[in-house]
DNA sequence: CAGTGGTCTAGACCACCGC
DNA sequence: CGGTGGTCTAGACCACTGG
């Protein structure tokens, strides 16, 4: 007697789990083929109707399912052109926010010089936003950020160390200026989102003397949590920065 | 002599202009209705299946014009019961617009008090973002917010004019603490969303005597647009406050 | 022009809610 | 149980992009 009697080319585990949509069964497998590099950033992916087609599923479905990636910023869609892997948040897109008047030069990339890497316990907080089990370890960084030879911005970092390991194990002078492109390549880490807490302080001798500035310098504190595709964040990012040399803009919903 | 004869309940004006989706027409129709108070905050509206057959459409078409409203956050859908007008869109929820945080945790409204109003004619810049006629004239305000008696932020705020005369013919005296649920109340303007731009100076003297901070205080500077339905910008504001109390946070994607 | 995503239809069935 | 929104189908035609 047979247990499966069908004959169709059915996909191998293409069970959608009960109390699971069909698109968002497919969303999901889609996501996972992103994140797999299967379908690499600022590529496009098959048309709807091949996807339809391959999948054993109407327009409609595969559209629904698109839809929910799109929503979650890992696609674009381009109307008569076709469906695009977003290239995650790069770092440039990050930098957006922070605009010096060295000149009137707009915005290139800071280049950036790493002061200190360390592995190091997680205390409760950066295990708790981390979401590391407690004891585990993280990869603490300082860095530099320079703008024509002048330094602008001093940067604290933490990372979540199981996933972080190859960073971990390379060697900080072959690091790029742009972290999150890194963390994509080297980690398979794809940033999608984050959270931004500014507020303002006066720099203390230390920290003034490592940006060039007078102690009790008005300062900028962007304290940052970074997310994963996942929802998950994976960095704590507190940057420190000139206030003078300071504009940052952000949608209200 | 009979000059509409048609017998059925067809709303008038029912084209949807060339270049507009008709699922975009029926979402603008709906969304005047909520506006206009016919479909009250709280209350549910009409079922999928009513609206589809009232307007002669698909189902699907109905569905997506309703996605769209819930994009906005004018509607909210409840599987098995129904689809209701989001509560609170004349309340409290616009202080999601207000983005400081006053060095405790909650978040009281400040008192306002209007400095002064005045109507004047528009500079480019005004007229352009507002999009307003070479000629037309503005509302311009200026108002304190104080907590617990204390002040604590100077606005300075630009109302484009054919749209706000009915609060530029209203007493200030009678202004709401919060704007924008009045914006609504008194004009129809529904304010959805906003752009924040912040950068760090210190206070003039004037300012600083009204703010009771002294002369070369360090401040922030929030410069918002707001935008109403139409994506159409409708105010300019600039938010002074001391720097020292001020956090900020934002998402980025 | 061919290929893509965008809109729309007219159904069907399922899952949830409250009575 | 009846009524609601949620999912899904199998088409059709339109609008945009690029060669």
């Amino acid at each position: 007697m047979k247990i499966t009697p069908t004959s169709l080319p059915v996909a191998p585990e293409s069970e959608p789990e009960p109390g699971q949509s069909r698109y968002g069964w497919l969303a999901a497998g889609m996501r996972s083929r992103i994140v797999q590099g299967e379908w690499p950033p600022g590529e496009p992916i098959p048309p709807e109707a091949l996807l339809a087609k391959t999948h054993g599923v109407a327009l409609g479905t595969i559209r629904q399912a698109l839809a929910l990636l799109v929503a979650e910023g890992l696609l674009e869609r381009q109307h008569g052109k076709g469906t695009y892997v977003k290239a995650g948040l790069g770092g440039a897109s990050m930098m957006r926010f922070f605009r010096f008047r060295h000149g009137s030069e707009d915005q290139p990339v800071p280049q950036s010089r790493i002061l200190r890497v360390k592995r190091r316990l997680a205390d409760a907080d950066e295990s708790d936003a981390l979401g590391l089990p407690t004891g585990g370890s993280v990869l603490q960084v300082e860095r530099m950020r320079s703008l024509h030879g002048r330094p602008c911005l001093l940067e604290h970092l933490v990372l979540g160390l199981p996933r972080f390991d190859a960073l971990a194990e390379s060697n900080p002078k072959d690091w790029d200026d742009l972290l999150y492109p890194m963390y994509q390549r080297v980690c398979g880490v794809v940033i999608l989102r984050a959270q931004d807490e500014l507020s303002f302080e006066l720099l203390n001798s230390a920290d003034a003397r490592r940006l060039e500035l007078d102690t009790a310098h008005p300062c900028v504190r962007v304290q940052r949590k970074a997310f994963d595709m996942s929802n998950q964040c994976v960095e704590l990012r507190t940057t420190l920065g000139d206030a003078f040399a300071f504009q940052y803009t952000a949608q209200v919903r």
